[in-house]
DNA sequence: CTGAAAGCGCTTACAG
DNA sequence: CTGAAAGCGCTTACAG
């Protein structure tokens, strides 16, 4: 096991344990045959370094924290873990997760940051969204005057946020309507007071706009997430003469509601009504027919997270533009040809 | 912040920096007033120990290690991973989480276990089934020589295994169909291989006999996870003359799968069929009509694991009797009186 | 019941 | 390009 010592490598590499400690946070100025000789010297005890004398020493964690709404489901908060552990494997940190409650309050969340930053050292936290949109939250986060990197906000100003081109996700979901002949596209957004909420509409309108076509507010609905008028606003919007052929949903968990809707109506899918989705969400899966969807790489924004959080706010290393990943259209066959 | 150390502690105190350490640790042997006067500087200075140095110190990380598959809309793992957490907080650990794909080999396994051990020295494993049944992971794991508990594991002899009494639960539910009038009742399962399908098919074979009701070899399907056979299956046991007029699956995901079979024969749920599920599952609530279930505590599982680990296979507490969660019915509408 | 000394395994600050 | 000494903040082993 991890016996060795950062004093038995030196003895057996004829070295100092400064110049050992030196090759192993790859320190400039060592003699490339010194580096060789220590590097065989470790491999040859099986040499791991512990890393609690290092934290001691350097007094850091190399250990980040993930704050996210714990909800039945997630499938976006685990892919975001699954990604951010990934980054962290590579840098040498570990991840400390703090799900909360849906009903947590400001009490709470400042308890638990305490805790984590006084007891437990967290270098850094990763906030996931709807957490990261929430006032309370980040005003606790920056009394604990540690790093933090948000992820899809809102508010970019203050705090570094990684995001994906969202907007061009939902345009990607008009053209491929549009492409079909359909001219009437309804949107559906159950998310507003979410960035993503409002980069989908964005994208919404500027696609109808590229092509021409005037946005019609009785084919528009938007909602906060747990607003239960959705459905009644949907039914509306779909028993209207001059209903959408075709529409555009800010979720997928929103498209379920106008599958529900629509079979209410006794309008198939997509022979009727083509409907477009976004998250690919495999609670989607049950639906029938598959949806058409816009699918964006979540684990890579938790990768991305932990990794700018880490090179750039806590190692203070150059900062470089923040990746925005690519959302892609995903056709199933909830999307067809207007009907004649 | 946390800057005070021990030395101030014991400064304020008038005391030993020894004497702050056996009252931060619940050491025997400290006089009533001496610790009185220890606690008023901790609170004065706004003390906290300093974790890193406690851990370079005694060799132990404070850590515990959850093992489980990441697969979409894991609810259980959730949960555990939830009450793992809670137990944690209490007893002064933090939990680090390794979730494998679906499609890990046994080299990723024990890639990861050594970064656990050598890198993060974590104390102990908590593993969460289906990997606990997997013999190549266990072996990893006992390579490691770190304490290990398992969650609902069939093989019980090596290691503690925290499960709730699911037998009890088929049971229940098993008693509430039989209440309802229903005596042909079949069994639909979908985890063979795992102790949850054991323990289920158990109590539903065990509850038949308490009422004398001859087990009927044509109302019983068992499948593995993941074999496609399982909708043919209930299809014939549903098409059949003699066919079950309630069924008990072995988790909520088959039931689902009844109920798609049931709307194809035209058998209405629950004039027709009675259905009752297990585990209460979030990603069941969109079934219509709601369905009858049986949910275990499953956050319960996760602290009880936590604190066993911790507690006995850690700091070698006197063992005593593991606890045996206990399951409840949850009755909606997807049961009812035996059809005239 | 209490304390002085030593040391866990690293890195920092300095010297050469 | 390399090293000797000191020290991070605790607990262990011992002494009284």
């Amino acid at each position: 096991m991890s016996k060795a010592t950062i004093g038995d490598v030196a003895k057996a590499a004829g070295v100092s344990k400064k110049t050992v400690s030196r090759v192993l946070n790859n320190e400039p100025g060592v003699r490339k045959t010194t580096q060789d000789a220590v590097n065989a010297a470790i491999k040859s005890l099986d040499y791991v370094p512990n890393l609690n004398a290092r934290r001691l020493r350097t007094n850091q964690s190399y250990l980040i924290g993930v704050l996210y709404i714990d909800y039945p489901s997630n499938f976006y908060g685990s892919l975001i873990l699954n990604g951010a552990i990934k980054a962290c494997d590579k840098l040498g940190y570990d991840l400390l997760i703090r799900p909360f409650e849906s009903g947590y309050d400001a009490q709470m969340i400042s308890a638990a940051l305490k805790h984590m930053v006084e007891r437990s050292n967290v270098d850094g936290f990763i906030v996931v969204p709807p957490l990261c949109e929430d006032e309370s939250v980040i005003q606790a986060l920056e009394e604990t005057e540690t790093p933090i990197v948000k992820i899809a906000s809102l508010n970019q100003d203050s705090h570094i946020s990684i995001h994906s081109d969202e907007k061009a996700g939902a345009q990607l979901a008009i053209e491929h309507l549009v492409n079909l002949g359909h001219s009437k596209i309804g949107f559906l957004n159950y998310l507003v007071g979410h960035a993503a909420g409002k980069w989908r509409y964005e994208g919404y309108k500027e696609a109808l706009e590229m092509h021409g076509i005037e946005e019609n507010a009785n084919h528009v609905c938007q909602f906060r997430y747990g607003e239960t008028t959705l459905e009644q606003a949907c039914r509306k919007m779909l028993s209207q003469a001059d209903r959408p052929t075709a529409i555009f949903t800010a979720n997928d968990a929103s498209a379920a509601v106008v599958y529900r809707i629509a079979s209410q109506l006794k309008l198939r899918i997509p022979y009727d009504l083509s409907v477009v989705g976004f998250d690919d969400d495999p609670a989607a899966m049950n639906l029938w027919p598959p949806l058409t969807t816009v699918s964006q790489p979540v684990a890579e924004l938790g990768y991305n997270a932990a990794t700018i959080l880490i090179e750039q706010c806590i190692r203070h290393k150059a900062k470089a533009a923040l990746p925005l990943s690519l959302p892609e259209l995903v056709i199933r066959n909830s999307t067809g040809p207007l009907p004649e």
